[in-house]
DNA sequence: AAACAAATGATTGTTGACAATCTACTAAAC
DNA sequence: GTTTAGTAGATTGTCAACAATCATTTGTTT
């Protein structure tokens, strides 16, 4: 049946689509997602440098809202601003990651803590799944597969901590962690079966309920992932040097 | 002696200090600062409407630089934006604040425990001139006197763990608890001596070194520190309905 | 040829104007 | 008297132009 042809023409669909997007939206929300989403992927590379105009012009809006989400990408930590010089992904040097891994190691015990207490076997399922397809992808040694797994069972367990704050803190640090994995993440192969079995541990903990073990499993699964990265990165040291992250704005 | 006349005409001085502060910092993080002192200083108590143009008339700036302070602010939880309305100093419903000690809680337990490896002896006498003061505010069971204290001891302990990052995310968390506390700090006047209690006991296991110990003590100062707050509030429940926290932008 | 200086081009910072949306008020209908 | 439709005002969302600053290149001097 024909759709209702009211008082304006029939446009295309997709521009329906994208004005009812924008009836909920701003521009600087979907620009501020989408410059998340390009970072997070690793299509912008840490340091790249980000143009105002040139990014208007590629979303097809005006600076505006450009310069709002980059204030709001700052606040999140995932780019760095120079006066007058612009806005660059932020680049995490070995020391900050090593600090951003601690406070992470602290999140994440208290979220192994409120899972154990708090999970919904539909939860535990899907954290057993992940399980099961890590030792398929630990056998195979293969990091590529592996990472989103992990990527997954850390958000899993984080949303059935049942803490909405405690989730909100926790994504903002694995995204700025994030930023630095990835330059190592190939590199860390050899530690693929060790984090394996931490992930079964911990699964077991959350699964009897042992809030004290669950927390300090994942604290320590956290601590000893940050020491397999300093490992890797002094058989190897990087490439390049990495500048720090003092801002004059 | 007078002052070299250059090209330019001799201008107030204040005009001139103006200048050097906008060399270094952008209008954006100059109203950004000015609205995050008013929000935590209750100037602008929870709930409140900004007004962009109303703003950027007092602070005489256009509206663009407010906008893009108006991100920032909304990322670091201070004020919560609903599109096409306007932007709100944040509420923080009983809910909320319940989550949030509970994240403070963890990270103020890591607190403890790198305090306790790194401090350095003039920080300790910091805190322990700090606790002798809060013994005379608690003697008088004065929460004016008290409330300043007990953020200050916070603060210096916080720095002494020498974790800048961990510095950035505890402080984030207490700005937005204190966007709560404000308005039952009043109310509180009889837990103040069990809280000068625990922040004597905490300044000794870190002096002693004791990670362990400073950690829990401090986990433990912060969920008794939630734990009077929810006996205060349903004794006298709040004056207000709050609302929730949902944001379409 | 190396180093400094000036000028040019590109990029960011800021502003004011216009468009879209919401809020509050008025008046008409039931 | 209450509700609903309509309208006027205020507020936010977006944009494009202007000003200030920085980066690069060109030209000059030693």
């Amino acid at each position: 049946m024909p759709r209702a042809k009211l008082l304006p023409p029939d446009l295309p669909s997709a521009h329906d689509a994208a004005i009812a997007v924008l009836r909920e939206h701003s521009l600087t929300t979907l620009v501020q997602r989408e410059l998340e989403r390009q970072i997070v992927s690793g299509e912008l590379e840490a340091g790249a440098k980000l143009n105002e105009a040139e990014i208007a012009g590629e979303l097809r809006v005006s600076r505006g809202p450009v310069r709002e989400a980059f204030r709001a990408l700052d606040q999140s930590g995932l780019v760095r601003t120079e006066k007058n010089r612009g806005v660059f992904v932020r680049q995490v040097s070995l020391e900050e990651a090593y600090e951003i891994y601690e406070v992470r190691a602290a999140l994440d015990g208290l979220i192994g803590r409120l899972a154990a207490k708090r999970i919904q076997p539909a939860s535990l399922q899907r954290l057993r799944d992940i399980v099961k397809r890590m030792h398929v992808a630990s056998r195979a040694l293969d990091p590529k597969a592996y990472f989103p797994l992990n990527i997954e069972f850390h958000e899993v367990l984080g949303e059935a901590a049942g803490n909405h704050a405690l989730l909100v803190n926790y994504q903002r640090i694995v995204n700025e962690l994030n930023l630095y994995r990835r330059e190592v993440i190939s590199r860390s192969a050899g530690s693929i079966p060790a984090s394996t079995k931490d992930h079964e541990a911990i699964v077991n903990a959350v699964a009897k309920g042992d809030e004290e073990l669950a927390g300090r499993l994942l604290f320590e699964h956290v601590i000893s992932g940050r020491e397999r990265l300093h490992r890797v990165l002094h058989e190897t040291p990087p490439s390049r040097a990495r500048d720090g992250r003092k801002v004059t704005t």
